[in-house]
DNA sequence: CTTACGACTGTTACCGCTAACATAGATCAC
DNA sequence: GTGATCTATGTTAGCGGTAACAGTCGTAAG
């Protein structure tokens, strides 16, 4: 019929012909808004089915003013913690119209400020980022976006707009406490060398606090970067247990090396958690497959993606162009012991 | 200086006049394209830094057709595999310039084909997406898109235009042959329960097959669905081994479940591989730290994302509309015996 | 019968940017 | 000196939709 190359993409002019109405009926009819009558809506839908019209949201974003995109932007894929964050985030989302975009930025700051930079330029309706720590530029860009920002994962400094998260720092003095109060005082710390996990080096200071307070201070040091975190988590255990054969406590700044360091412990035949005792940090699901389980924290990774979509959500910039001020909501994590913290001290 | 509301976000409008060209030459200058003397654009660069002017992709992409995204639908993130394969997928298009956009199934038809809707009304370079099996809709949608498509993952049925991946009813059957030749027979399958992973169907077809071929059947089954995988494994590896004390090899349709099972047959103290053998398969990094080497067979999850990325980033659509034809791309897995299927067969 | 109003559809003017073409000097060969 | 060729910049006309407003009927109210 239409004597129009066929493979040319279709507008809302071919289906306004296929269907005798003018553009602005078929774009009411296929947003929903508007009176359109039964019968125009109909032919309008049949059309576009048959056609197999597919809306083009460019043109619409941009004479709307509008875009249903939320910009999240996270460190990395690859361990389990982020997946389940925006598992959060999705649910939230998904009867609010919006559709969130990922960006990973494998903890780089300047790759966080070029993912950023590449998100802003297709003008989300918000952002919602990871920890609280950012280059100026990145800073500058999301305090001048207009759209509602928050981070996410940490609370300790000063956000930009909104946050959502827990106290690393709380959370490294409450195990330690924990730890303390079971009775172990050789303690060493197992962790990851990335220069950039801030949370991890916060967990570490807020530690390292309680031990101080206790008269006690770190006994030893691992770390470790790249390769399979189960893996790591076995090597270095070895080597720690190697250098300090009386040391009675591992802490790992993650519950993945955790796990290979327990595994380790218990091939080598150790007293868990009489002799020696093992923390993680997250609370994976993981843990429930392991022989035993690991003491961790949860870091509440599900309900801080919720509650992070629903800041985003809930914000309205008004007609002023202002946007309502930021909310920084505290999750607390539950500390559990699990097998491998013993349970009452001998002071 | 400028008496416009400061808080409206700029255009190249506000670059121009900040610095005194028309707005062709910023947006030359912003793009790196045409000629533009060495004062003006630093000029312009100036101007744009300081005001902080992000440029609007979205009417950039209308003015010229041309948008730098390219949609990659898969069904989870939930178990490393696809973390993997976009891993894969970003190496290549990071120095193309064009970027992935990242849209999640769970697994569902139905999701997909939405996720897939929405994907294409935002004009992608090109669309990325895991499995051959999809709703009608979805495939009919995919051939009108006019960019290049790559199904990756499986490539056993016909793809709609390039397709990357490993042969599963193959994969299934070589896992057969293997243990077969180290002389099990009691063999036993533990697999998820999800009606729409067609993969993991495939592989069992071929391992049947396999099984068949040489006189054999599965003498029992177990599926799963939700929970951690690791925990499932020990669990249904504890069910099976109630069932059929005289089983002797459990094939398992993931890694994962694979190693809880294979930490439950360590922990009851069952000679593996001697009295009973096992098998997984993906190839996950976490296999590295488990007491033993599970046997897998390795999915080729980011040669298979690199590869699919560059198809689309290869591929261009040339002035008559038309898109050069399809490839199919087969990978081969490699068989990993580990240390859970004894070596040498009695027969 | 007129006025008013609601239901439905159309017209117009952009959204912010870029392709394509136009223009103004400057440089250059002959 | 004249036209050809560059280089650097500006002008015009959309891209494919949508907001806002402007009809056009048919009908209820006065």
């Amino acid at each position: 019929m239409s004597s129009a190359d066929p493979r040319r993409t279709l507008t809302l002019r071919d289906v306004s012909e296929a269907s005798g109405v003018s553009e602005m009926t078929v774009s009411r009819v296929l947003r929903n808004r508007g009176d359109v009558s039964e019968s125009t809506r109909n032919r309008v839908l049949d059309a576009a089915r048959k056609l197999g019209y597919v809306p083009n949201k460019i043109a619409g974003a941009l004479a709307s003013q509008r875009v249903n995109l939320v910009g999240v932007i996270i460190p990395s894929l690859s361990n389990m913690v982020f997946p389940e964050v925006l598992g959060g985030i999705s649910e939230i989302l998904e009867d609010t119209g919006l559709q969130p975009v990922v960006g990973v930025t494998n903890y780089s700051p300047e790759r966080e400020e070029a993912v950023l930079y590449e998100m802003l330029s297709w003008r989300p309706s918000g952002v919602i980022l990871a920890g609280l720590e950012h280059t100026d530029a990145a800073r500058a860009m999301l305090a001048q976006a207009g759209v509602p920002v928050v981070e996410m994962m940490d609370i300790d400094g000063a956000a930009i707009d909104s946050a959502v998260g827990i106290s690393h720092r709380r959370a490294g003095r409450k195990m330690a406490e924990a730890i303390i109060a079971a009775g172990y005082r050789k303690i060493a710390f197992l962790g990851t060398m990335m220069p950039y996990d801030h949370r991890a080096k916060k967990r570490l200071a807020g530690f390292e606090e309680a031990l101080a307070k206790a008269g006690l201070s770190l006994i030893d040091q691992e770390f470790y970067s790249g390769g399979s975190a189960l893996l790591k988590g076995r090597e270095m255990t070895a080597a720690v247990l190697e250098r300090n054969p009386d040391v009675d406590f591992l802490y790992y700044s993650n519950d993945m090396i955790g796990a290979g360091g327990l595994l380790y412990c218990l091939a080598q035949g150790l007293d868990v958690p009489g002799k020696i005792g093992l923390a993680g940090f997250n609370g994976v699901e993981l843990l429930d497959g392991l022989p035993r389980r690991l003491a961790t924290m949860d870091a509440c990774r599900r309900e801080i993606g919720r509650r992070a979509a629903e800041i985003i959500s809930g914000k309205r910039s008004t007609d002023q162009g202002v946007v309502l001020g930021g909310e920084v909501i505290e999750l607390f994590p539950v500390l559990q012991l699990g097998d491998t913290i013993r349970v009452s001290s001998s002071s």
